[in-house]
RNA sequence: GGGGUAUUAGCUCAGUGGGAGAGCGCUUGAUUCACAUUCAAGAGGUCACUGGUUCGAAACCAGUAUGCCCCA
């Protein structure tokens, strides 16, 4: 016997680091391609170098870390590649910010000087994340770890971009794009959020050429009529038929400009004639395009009005609004001034109002690798869970347009584009180049920009895994089996990984892509740093150890859905951790004469052994299932009620009178063997959602192997099914709840005993229960109990009470409450005359016998069965009871 | 404007065609004997509304209302 007792609280922080250790030091975590074993692989989603990993990172490797560890005990060659992503502009962002502080720029530390600082944030923080994950018992390939700027990941997103390049699928345009003032960068379309603001739409009156006549135009910017180069309206609109083809004098800047007919004027808004200005604006720029109109440039890439803006010039976009309205308001050219809402976009990273600007970047041409990226979602290659995400996939991408992807940062991939400046070449290459291949000029410049960090993230599946290079790796780990992220990176990264997994990895990227929701605070606000409403995942595994984090985090909410923090639900997570804890110390305390090599034979086992055999087979094959259908939430909640609801309530309970009795052996091992056989089993199935608790209990219970973490997933236990046990049990266990109801009914005092008396109609079930009835005696105080046969007469002075099969009798010395007790009953009476109505109704209802399944008509029949019985009995007391 | 999602106990949420559930909170009682981070008993619901499909709807479909989210 291992003397081998543990605490008496259930206490994390005693055994997470050093299990945690144990397994990277026996190399659990690892794997090796290897042909002979199924893989299962998951790259995770890299987080961010900006910082630390907040509730949304637990949630998100929680949900990972339990799908690769019951995938590893199932036997899978498992692969969990970790890493880090360098986030270009959040990163660049939080070290210039960290420069302000210091009071200097990153112009005037230079670029390589700057970089050097970018990286020693990035080791600073990326190992702090590292080491978050490790906290939260995340069992990743350590040995694989991987960044998106290292060696490996920049030759491969240099070869994407060339071969993209060669392919005609990048280029080079002048646009517009939205360009951040802030960050002073441009920006891809999703990377701009809109949000509904309220401003005004002013009316302003544009002279007609020659003439004493006005048209009026509505703008919600009125400082960009400084680059208006034309008027336009709808070609139908009668109101301006006429004037078509005139020209107009721009006020202020008494410019001649064309007024004109396109069809893209909407004549409801507004005055129906819309000031267009080709430099400042997507719409206008196309219509400028359309109609041949100048760009003129007024508003600088800082935000400030441009030199040609006269007296405005270098002035703030907005101060310049207020000024010139000002200015239009006096000189008569303001006509009217209207509340208007409307959308306005933000960059996403700063907040800051982006301006649409014109300027040259490098784009992606999304149709032609959008297209095998719908397809492949379509035909059900990859599967969203939930499925209602793959609508808003196919929507965005059968929408898309081109990806615009350089960036004015200096953290980043450097596009692989350099510059002759002798005869204006541009050379793109997989190699850095010094001699033009045109000209043979050495003066080439490097492209300035960096790429959109997604650019890279979008190869991670297999850039991680050695492409280009044909290795091992990708032979057997790609594609991945599961890619598990929150639905707010659908569009910046999932899409962008099948397309490039398709284009690139000639394969798609993963099979399933597992959403999950945001983690809100307790009032269902998003975690933030400005509302201070973050709560860190470390101090929760500080406080209440990893185990219960987890577990918290896949309770009580469902795949795809948002859930909000709350410490009770920490606190409830804990108390179930501490339940196994004390559950496992209950029986590493009753271990006296445990013999490894003991089997019960088949006439050992109690009716509760094959009851809780039975509920733990049962459970387990429920657990396996739900994990299929990736049904987290739902595995774990089935285990917590397991373990609680039926292990500790009540087959500890039943057990107990075995496990202390030394005069006997047999049923004392066989109840430790039971006992043993589920726990462990249990602790098994637990392990995937709380690693460190089910570790440490499972080496101190009798084991074999190195680590539960590598045990048999339990498999084909259904050789453990009992139904007729599982209905006994709970015949049982009704009749013990009823009479420790009656009990409470009549303040019985909680210690003391009384007699119970049942009667039976079916002697099969009274000889059940004459096996078992010391099961009354420990739950429910029921001593003497007396088992009536079907012919006894029924005892007179008792409190009465009806379970399927079992008429309960509690006889009172003195005299009962009558009025009370029929109270009571009566209340009991309506109960099964409402549920008799019920079956009855439906017994009687011609198409439900006919179409119903035989199995659920076989089903009513016996409740309509159980019910008249009881109700019969029932009244049968009430009956007793009004003649005394 | 388009799409999604939610609406179930006081609160937070499960329930994915066949007797309305859990956790927390609340009420009552219990402490030598695994656990008070516990145990036992209890109160508490017109499953948003209106139609439809079905033998049968909290669940499926349509519409309405209200909230939230995404896209434009």
């Amino acid at each position: 016997m291992e003397e081998n007792n543990i605490p008496k609280v259930y206490d994390p922080k005693s055994f997470e680091k050093k299990w945690y250790e144990y397994w990277e030091e026996n190399q659990l975590f690892h794997a090796e391609a290897d042909k002979s074993k199924k893989p299962y692989s998951i790259v995770i989603p890299p987080p961010n170098v900006t910082g630390q990993l907040h509730m949304g990172h637990a949630l998100d490797n929680t949900l990972q870390d339990i799908l690769i560890r019951w995938r590893r005990m199932q036997g899978y060659n498992t692969l969990w590649m970790p890493g880090c992503d360098h986030a270009g502009i959040a990163t660049q962002a939080k070290v210039e910010a960290a420069l302000r502080e210091e009071g200097t720029t990153r112009y005037e530390l230079g670029r390589e000087k700057f970089l050097e600082r970018v990286w020693a944030w990035k080791e600073k923080f990326g190992s702090r994340i590292m080491y978050q994950l490790r906290t939260l018992g995340s069992s990743c390939d350590w040995e694989r770890e991987r960044f998106t700027m290292d060696e490996g990941c920049s030759n491969a997103v240099r070869e994407v971009f060339v071969s993209l390049y060669e392919k005609g699928l990048i280029y080079q345009g002048t646009r517009i794009t939205n360009w951040c003032p802030s960050c002073n960068t441009a920006l891809s379309d999703i990377e701009v959020e809109h949000e509904t603001e309220q401003g005004h739409l002013w009316h302003l009156r544009y002279q007609v050429e020659g003439t004493e006549q006005y048209v009026e135009i509505a703008t919600t910017r009125p400082e960009t009529m400084f680059g208006d180069t034309g008027v336009a309206v709808h070609p139908e609109d009668a109101r301006y038929k006429a004037l078509v083809g005139k020209t107009l004098i721009l006020p202020v800047v008494n410019r001649r400009i064309p007024l004109f007919a396109d069809e893209y004027v909407d004549p409801q808004f507004g005055t129906g004639a819309v000031k267009v200005t080709p430099a400042h604006d997507p719409n206008d720029f196309e219509m400028g395009q359309r109609h041949k109109l100048e760009q003129i440039v007024v508003i600088e890439n800082n935000g400030t009005m441009a030199e040609n803006t006269g007296k405005y010039a270098g002035m703030d976009r907005y101060d310049c609004r207020k000024q010139l309205v000002k200015e239009l308001a006096e000189t008569g050219v303001l006509v009217s001034v209207e509340e208007h809402e409307h959308a306005v976009g933000h960059c996403s990273r700063c907040h800051t109002t982006v301006e649409p600007l014109v300027s040259k970047q490098w784009f992606v041409k999304m149709e032609s690798l959008a297209k095998p990226a719908i397809e492949a979602v379509k035909d059900g290659r990859i599967q969203f869970v939930p499925e209602r995400f793959t609508k808003i996939y196919c929507n965005w991408l059968e929408n898309i347009r081109d990806w615009c992807i350089s960036r004015q940062l200096w953290w980043g991939h450097r596009i692989p584009a350099w510059y002759c400046e002798d005869c204006g070449e541009t050379i793109v290459s997989r190699t850095d180049v010094t001699t033009c291949p045109k000209c043979g000029s050495k003066h080439l410049h490097h492209d300035e920009d960096v790429l959109d960090t997604w650019f890279s993230s979008g190869l991670w599946p297999f850039e991680t895994m050695g492409w280009p290079e044909q290795t091992e790796e990708l032979k057997q780990f790609y594609p991945t089996s599961v890619l598990v992220t929150g639905y707010d990176i659908i569009f910046f990264w999932v899409a962008r990984m099948v397309m490039m997994g398709l284009e690139f990895g000639k394969d798609i990227p993963f099979h399933h892509v597992f959403i999950h929701g945001l983690v809100r605070d307790s009032q269902g606000r998003k975690m933030s740093k400005s509302l201070g409403n973050g709560i860190d995942p470390v101090e929760v595994v500080d406080k209440y150890g990893a185990d219960t984090l987890r577990f918290m985090l896949i309770t009580g909410n469902t795949p795809g859905n948002d859930m909000r923090f709350y410490w009770e639900r920490v606190e409830s997570a804990r108390n179930f951790a501490n339940k196994l804890w004390n559950a496992s110390r209950f029986m590493l305390m009753n271990l006296e004469g445990f013999d490894k090599g003991f089997v019960p034979q088949a006439g050992d086992f109690t009716l509760a052994d094959r009851w809780i055999l039975s509920r733990y087979a049962k459970t387990a094959a429920a657990v396996t299932d739900n994990l299929e259908k990736f049904e987290l939430g739902e595995a774990g909640r089935m285990l917590y009620e397991f373990i609680w609801n039926e292990l500790c309530d009540w087959y500890i309970e039943l057990a107990k009178s075995r496990l202390y009795d030394m005069e006997t052996e047999r049923p004392r091992k066989t109840a430790q063997y039971v006992l043993g056989y589920v726990l462990e089993h249990t602790l098994r199935l637990l392990h995937p959602f709380m690693p460190f608790i089910t570790e440490e209990i499972w080496q101190h219970i009798p084991h074999e192997g190195k680590s539960v973490m590598i045990a048999a997933w339990p498999q084909n236990e259904a050789k453990w099914f009992d139904d007729a046990s599982e209905a006994h049990m709970t015949a049982i266990m009704e009749t013990i709840k009823n009479v420790r109801n009656m009990r409470a009914e009549v303040n019985a005092a909680p210690g003391k005993k009384s007699e119970v008396i049942l009667h039976f109609a079916d002697e099969d079930l009274r000889g059940v229960f004459a096996v078992n009835e010391g099961y009354l005696t420990v739950l429910a105080a029921a001593q003497p109990v007396t088992l009536l046969a079907a012919d006894d007469a029924k005892p007179e002075n008792a409190m009465a009470s009806v379970v399927k099969g079992v008429e309960i009798y509690l006889p009172f010395k003195g005299l009962i409450d009558v009025e009370k007790e029929t109270a009571r009953l009566n209340k009991e009476l309506d109960n099964l005359e409402k549920e008799i109505k019920r079956v009855t109704g439906k017994l009687s209802n011609q198409g439900f016998l006919a179409k119903a399944p035989a199995e659920v008509v076989e089903k009513e029949r016996e409740k309509q069965k159980g019910f008249e019985e009881k109700k019969a009995a029932v009244e049968e007391r009430i009956q007793y009871l009004a003649a005394l």
